[in-house]
Formats: structure tokens, C-alpha cells, sequence
DNA sequence: TCTGGGGTCCTAGGACCC
DNA sequence: TCTGGGGTCCTAGGACCC
């Protein structure tokens, strides 16, 4: 027992009646259920027991279903067009992704999370890991509760909470709580025996680490459940499912491997790309596509206080066509920059290069790498110098006009103002916590 | 007709060097 | 005929996540 608990600081071990010491820390997992379905019916109450999906980008696959969709036998990722029958056979309610409130939605969730539990790490959108080291045991799952209630008296939006001694163990006590009614949405998987039950019930491809192609491959082994694969031997593990795999094993083995990771890193890649709304033959509409991406990406850049050296845009047809093509091209930069113009000129050059007149583009993606923390990068005395520089000060306003009024209020020129090859979302929802004039309205009857 | 976007990490293999 | 060996760096591709 003793060795596992050797790094716990002394005072810990000597201090407090309850002997916490005894316990291995404890992970939760917070999850919202259907997020993007649930904030849509966060406002919009007459959408509440009908199937309700939201879409993806362009409005093309599904990406968000309510339960009553997912009854209905819908599947993750399914093309809209595919089940737009069922859909309006049981007078299902369709929806554009609306980022701007869900976005916000996730912020006042995880300041709700942060209130409980300081050691919080915001795994995505809709899902936050917490430390629960410190909590006497018998208090965890009262206060998961409390959590949980208090998300949906504050939010309106319910989550699941899933309580173990690694991530992964705790995913699957997610996946549990929101499974089995009865749980009341709180999972706590601490008992060899619970564990040991639960991963009989756990497929390997319900595993958190574990996709579709070594769930395959598990499975040809005869494979099917977790608690089978934690009974292979670790060289095995290793060789099918590389360092990775083990990993994950070795978590499901109760074997905590994945540190909470509560500062969120800096990218290393930062991507911008969209399909287009309609086909685009003209190189003027390329270029404003390019130039309004290239936007984005570098203000995500400014954002994380970073420089680039490296731009790559990617041109794509119809991926879905036969004759589907696909042109790429990079551009080196010597000073690394975050200079939305400087960049516009580069990408706008590579669009050129690869245009080919007659073609019908569907798609284009701007990427920058090689990316370095503004601190770390010297500036040319002579050249191109971007820090403290005018150009830097003008992105700089940029950015602030564009937090304080909306994004995209101040655009640049080459990003041309029709946009008509924007992305389709003909669904869209209001804008109801980021918009003062869709804020949604009381009426006293 | 209609089919998303944005990331990370790991590994194998080639180039190159001494 | 026999034809070193180890190290590093880079890149492409695979797998996975939400």
C-alpha cells in the first residue's frame, strides 16, 4: 500500500483526524448532457421532449442530438439530408450551431466548476476534470451533487458527474451516471467491486483513448469489454496500441497516468477553415475567403501572445466528387510575425499560384506553424520588425474595437464585404447572452 | 441538390553526420 | 565474398479527442 502515497506532502500524512492519506486523490469528470441541445432549450422551452439536433458547420452534419433524437436512431456526424425524413416525421426541431452561446454558456459553466474545485482543468466546450484531492470521502459525493444542481439552477443546463481515481476511470463513471437514471446523474466508482463490474459492461470502443480502428483490432483478438483488455499482459498492450494504448490501460487499471493539466497551453498549430456556403470559381472570391481566414488565425495567434514563421493554405474541390483535387502551398516566413496584413499579402500570393481558372472550389484552409511565445522571438532592428512597432499597435486596436463591439466589426479590405461564399446557417438561434438587443424578453401576462 | 472544424501525440522511415 | 553503428533531426501519416 505504503508506496503509492510516498510523494503526499508530510503535513498532509501528519495533520487532520480523517485519515485522507489512506486515499488515492480523486478525479471528477463534469460533463453536460446533449451541451449544444441543452442550450438551445435553455431559451426556447417549447423545444423541450421533441427530437432536437444541432448541426455542424455549413449546416451539413449532426453534431448535437437530444434524447428523443437519438431514439429515433440518428447517429453522431450523420449528413442532415440523410435524416431530414425522420426528423420532420416526428416533428423534429433543427438548428445551425450558434458558437456565440455556446461558448458563452460553457464560460458560466466553468466558473461554477472553478467555485467548487480551484484544481480545475476545462478538458473542452463541454467538459471540465477536477481534482477532489483534500475532500474527505464521505463529503465527495454530496458535493457532486450540490455541483450539480447548482449548474442547473444557475445555467439550466444538466450535466453528469462521474468520480474516480484516474480520467479514464472517471470517464466511464460519466458515461454511468448518464446512462443509468437511478444514479441521479452522480457516479462515484471507487469500489474494487463497482470498478469490476463496470468495465464488464465497458465495449473498448465506449473507452476514452480508444477509437474505432483499435477497438477493430481488439476485437479481432476476441477482445470486446475492458475488463478483458486490463488482463493482457503490458508488452502486449504496448506493441497493438503503442505507448498511448498502455496508458490508457494502465488508468483503467486504476493507475492514475494523466496529470490534471489546469494551464491551458499555448497551440502549436493554429488552423482556419470553412467550407464555402456555394461553389467558388473566381479567384476575387478565393482571395476574400483567404484574406477572412487568415484574419482569424492571426488573431487567435495575437491572442495567445505568439508569432508565426510558417504560413500553409490548403485549396480543396469537392471531396465528395471523383474528380476531387487538392493543392497546398507554404510560405516561410523570415521574421515571425502576427501581422494579419502581412500574412493576407503572403496567403493571397499562394492563392494565385494555385488557382486554376474553370475549377469549382469548395473549401479553403489557412494554417500557421512553427509558432514562438512574442517574448522568446528577437526583433530585426532593421526589418520587418513587428514588436512595439506600428503595425503591432494597429493590430492591437483591431483586436480591442473587435472584443468590445463583435467580432468581425472591424475587417480588413481584402476580406470584401459581400460574403456571399460564407457558410450556410439558416438555423440560427438568437443570440441571447452576448447580444443586448437578443436578449431574450419577460412579458408579464 | 445536401456531406464540419480544430486540435494533439506518437511512430516509422529517411537523410545525414561522425 | 565480407561492406559499422549509433545518434539526431525532420516529415508524413496514423490515431485519437471534442
Amino acid at each position: 500500500m505504503g508506496c503509492s502515497y510516498k510523494c503526499y506532502p508530510r503535513s498532509e500524512v501528519v495533520m487532520g483526524s480523517d485519515p485522507i492519506f489512506k486515499e488515492k486523490i480523486m478525479f471528477a469528470l463534469i460533463d453536460c448532457n446533449n451541451f449544444y441541445v441543452s442550450c438551445e432549450r435553455v431559451f426556447n422551452p417549447k423545444i423541450e421532449k421533441v427530437p432536437v439536433v444541432v448541426l455542424s458547420n455549413n449546416d451539413g452534419c449532426i453534431v448535437s442530438r437530444s434524447e428523443e433524437a437519438k431514439a429515433l436512431g440518428i447517429k453522431m456526424g450523420t449528413p442532415l439530408f440523410e435524416c431530414r425524413d425522420i426528423l420532420k416525421k416526428h416533428e423534429g426541431k433543427v438548428f445551425s450551431s450558434n458558437y456565440s452561446l455556446y461558448g458563452d454558456m460553457s464560460e458560466r459553466v466553468m466558473n461554477i466548476i472553478r467555485s467548487f474545485c480551484p484544481e480545475t482543468e476545462v478538458y473542452s466546450i463541454d467538459e471540465a476534470f477536477v481534482s477532489l484531492s483534500g475532500i474527505k470521502k464521505q463529503e465527495i459525493y454530496r458535493l457532486m451533487v450540490t455541483l450539480r444542481k447548482t449548474i442547473k439552477k444557475w445555467t439550466g443546463l444538466p450535466v453528469s458527474i462521474g468520480i474516480s481515481s484516474t480520467k479514464t476511470l472517471a470517464k466511464v463513471a460519466a458515461k454511468e451516471a448518464k446512462k443509468d437514471m437511478r444514479l441521479k446523474g452522480v457516479k462515484v466508482l471507487s469500489q474494487d467491486r463497482d470498478i469490476k463490474e463496470s468495465l464488464e459492461e465497458t465495449r473498448v470502443d465506449e473507452i476514452w483513448g480508444i477509437g474505432y480502428r483499435s477497438a477493430a483490432k481488439l476485437n479481432t483478438y476476441g477482445i470486446e469489454h475492458a475488463s478483458q483488455l486490463i488482463g493482457k499482459p503490458d508488452e502486449w498492450i504496448r506493441k497493438q496500441m503503442a505507448i498511448t494504448g498502455l496508458r490508457t490501460v494502465m488508468e483503467l487499471r486504476g493507475v492514475s497516468c494523466l496529470p490534471l493539466e489546469e494551464m491551458p497551453t499555448s497551440k502549436k498549430a493554429i488552423t482556419s477553415s470553412r467550407s464555402f456556403g456555394r461553389d467558388i470559381r473566381n479567384l476575387v472570391e478565393l482571395e476574400e475567403a483567404v484574406s477572412s481566414y487568415v484574419s482569424i488565425a492571426a488573431e487567435k495567434l495575437r491572442k495567445q501572445e505568439s508569432l508565426t514563421s510558417c504560413l500553409y493554405v490548403c485549396l480543396l474541390g469537392d471531396r465528395f466528387k471523383e474528380k476531387n483535387y487538392f493543392s497546398s502551398a507554404v510560405s516561410k516566413i523570415s521574421m515571425p510575425t502576427a501581422n494579419t496584413t502581412l500574412l493576407i499579402t503572403k496567403a493571397r500570393t499562394l492563392i494565385g499560384e494555385m488557382y486554376i481558372e474553370g475549377n469549382v472550389y469548395k473549401k479553403v484552409m489557412v494554417m500557421l506553424t512553427e509558432i514562438k511565445p512574442s517574448t522568446q522571438v528577437q526583433s530585426d532592428l532593421f526589418d520587418g520588425a513587428y514588436n512595439g512597432s506600428t503595425s503591432e499597435k494597429l493590430m492591437e486596436t483591431v483586436d480591442k474595437v473587435n472584443s468590445t463591439l463583435g467580432r468581425g466589426k472591424l475587417t480588413f479590405a481584402s476580406s470584401g464585404t459581400s460574403c456571399s461564399w460564407r457558410m450556410k446557417r439558416q438555423m440560427l438561434s438568437g443570440s441571447f447572452t452576448t447580444n443586448w438587443k437578443q436578449l431574450p424578453v419577460v412579458k408579464a401576462v
